[in-house]
DNA sequence: GGTGTATCATTCACCCATGAACAACCCTTC
DNA sequence: GAAGGGTTGTTCATGGGTGAATGATACACC
């Protein structure tokens, strides 16, 4: 049963990182962008890492391979030394625009295979395993 | 939708992972275990890449690692000089079945939270999600 | 028998993720 | 104001995954 899960949500994930690969994106960087714009400001990479559920360390090199593709900016956090900012740039913004399109996209064909009726409960189930 | 799936899937991984880590094994080096019980008999790397669902050169280096803790040998396949056959040693069988029994826990451990007369059409669902 | 093609494992460069260690910095508390 | 303890971002080692290139081998076909 995991394994029946998993082996179907990584089926999944490659459809979906394989359409963002078409435009030069990737599922973590897209994730990336998205709690940016949704941010609205810069924000530090620590919080942007708990947003991404995911470790400092990773979002440091995350954003290392944004900024190389100008995608976002660091910049300094004025009112703490110790804080780096992410920003996005217009690129960013414009990449994450043209991702969420895409994404859309994947993601309609991967779920047109089962009913609408059976959408919410899907949902519900998948729900309960979360916490 | 999708990601709540990959959110839910992912925690759910995590967990496993964890639970076979205290054992010294991850989900990716079982995988190749239980398929090495499962065949009976020594398996050509190739075959053992298409059962695990990764490409060759990842099922390298992850023989590469079993090979060095002693799960498993490389042998030379007679038949096939190109062919190099991963074969499981007793001390991999016996990881194996340590394996199983820690993931058969933490497994339960996860889908505890959800009905019985909900797990076939949560089966159901992901099937369809699949091919 | 020689040639071409396909398959095998490996290596390499890369992406994503984690945890540990670290220097720099903030903030309390004495 | 000096000292300690908590954050912050980075670096490094490691694990897991991909695709591309390579050298060795098998095999079919002429």
């Amino acid at each position: 049963m995991a394994f029946l899960m998993m082996g179907a949500v990584h089926q999944m994930e490659a459809h979906l990182e394989s359409a963002l690969g078409g435009i030069g994106l990737s599922l973590a960087k897209f994730r990336v962008l998205s709690q940016l714009v949704e941010a609205k400001e810069p924000v530090p990479l620590s919080s942007l890492a708990e947003r991404c559920s995911c470790v400092r360390s990773n979002m440091t090199q995350l954003v290392d391979r944004l900024e190389a593709e100008k995608l976002v900016e660091r910049v300094s956090d004025p009112s703490d030394r110790r804080s780096v900012l992410a920003a996005l740039t217009p690129g960013g913004r414009a990449r994450h625009d043209e991702g969420a399109r895409v994404l859309a996209d994947a993601e309609r064909e991967v779920f047109e295979r089962i009913p609408w009726a059976d959408r919410d409960s899907l949902a519900r189930l998948v729900q309960l395993l979360k916490p």
